[in-house]
DNA sequence: CGTGAATGTGAGCAGTGCTCTCACTCTAGA
DNA sequence: TCTAGAGTGAGAGCACTGCTCACATTCACG
């Protein structure tokens, strides 16, 4: 058995591994998932189209490995915006500042973030690999309503007031009143349904400054989630 | 010239185009848009995969066809979910018809609903053709707002103050204060990033019953539109 | 030093979008 | 009524795709 499996070719196989992801990602980034191909990768890092089939198991690993990639991102562009809000109290502050760098992210990188949030590619279903790191964000909303000023009771065991699952109650939103979560989770939604919804060309004819429209929108989420 | 272009060939034509189109939309339903193949349409209403590029002349086309029509669909499940309160007075009511309807509809046509508003197929630009079906639930939400109670000032000429686009004023929501508009706004958007975020998976784990969360959601969108 | 796993190659299959050329039908005008 | 020409369909073909397979090669480890 080659359990340790020979370190020189280790390291070979996790440089391809990760030559084969950049390239991907660019192609990702010019062309759009639907158009991505598996031969042109192979083509771009030198490899006969056969070969890459070593690395990448199929076309949908491929997507796998760039939506993980790609969750990872805009949750570290959303904890880095965070982060850069000096007065940690401030939570307003700080979900604005999340608001506006999972924005800025998608603006960036569209064809990532609509591989992310837009129609699953046919036939897909997400692996269990990509739930946590699609979490994030999500999780550092929900921090903002745990050190938020409106925690009351606790989600009640029934849960069924809101129809949120239980376990947002005491793992991830310890002390969080259920109707501060079922906020929480509204603005979560709409929060991408405002970045989706103007990354897709949906608000062109109704909007005229997406920055200020914006802006409002997340004024009014603050509100809603009691962070103001 | 043949202007009048020959009747019985005409509906032949026509009869063909709306096969297609039927054909077109069926394996949509089934394999999705991005598996949507010209060829195998062109095989299941019996045609050579060449001939039918007489009828339609690029797959891009072929799914514009389908986008057209779904927009007409979802507006139409749209309006008859609003016919179908009896109180027209009921402003609240007939949001939240409107409202459910348009998740039904979402849930019974999820690959026609993730091609109008998932992610816009790679290189892909709506042409003029649909932002005019496009806009046919949006019109029917602004006529609840132009009913609403919240009618005040209208929207002020330098209309910089939401970053609302000046033709929602005069045009499309007479009557309306700037603020009501921009929180119609906000509703629409709130309801299909809701509507996507189910279909798309995006709660699973946050949400358990997905019913009552979007029911609740509705209720706090009426009020934020004033219309309760 | 040999051996066997890991890696890369080229050919090949079935499918795709789309474009030709060719044949045919059938309408419209002389 | 006859015919030119538009409308329609078929088949072959090009360049591309995802993916598999039998075959070389390399190279680290026992």
């Amino acid at each position: 058995m080659t359990t340790a499996a020979s370190r020189v070719r280790a390291e070979a196989r996790s440089a391809m591994n990760d030559a084969i992801l950049e390239v991907a990602g660019s192609q990702l980034a010019e062309v759009g998932a639907g158009a991505l191909s598996v031969r042109a990768v192979a083509r771009e890092v030198g490899m006969a189209s056969s070969a890459i089939y070593r690395y990448v198991a199929s076309r949908d690993e491929l997507l796998t490995m760039l939506i993980i990639d790609g969750y990872n991102e805009v949750g570290a562009a959303a904890e880095a915006a965070d982060a850069s809000v000096d007065d940690r109290a401030d939570l307003a502050g700080r979900f604005a500042a999340i608001s506006r760098g999972v924005r800025w992210w998608a603006q960036e990188n569209p064809h990532r973030y609509a591989l992310l949030y837009g129609s699953p590619v046919p036939g897909y279903v997400a692996p269990e690999a990509t739930i946590l790191p699609a979490t994030r964000v999500a999780l550092l909303l929900g921090a903002l309503l745990v050190a938020g000023p409106s925690r009351a009771r606790s989600i009640k065991s029934d849960g069924l007031e809101s129809g949120l699952e239980l376990a947002l109650a005491g793992e991830i939103l310890p002390g969080v009143s259920e109707e501060s979560a079922r906020r929480g989770v509204l603005a979560w939604v709409e929060l991408f349904g405002l970045v989706s919804f103007e990354l897709f060309g949906h608000l062109v004819g109704s909007v005229a400054d997406a920055d200020r429209f914006f802006d409002r929108a997340v004024d009014d989420m603050v509100a809603r989630m009691g962070l103001s």
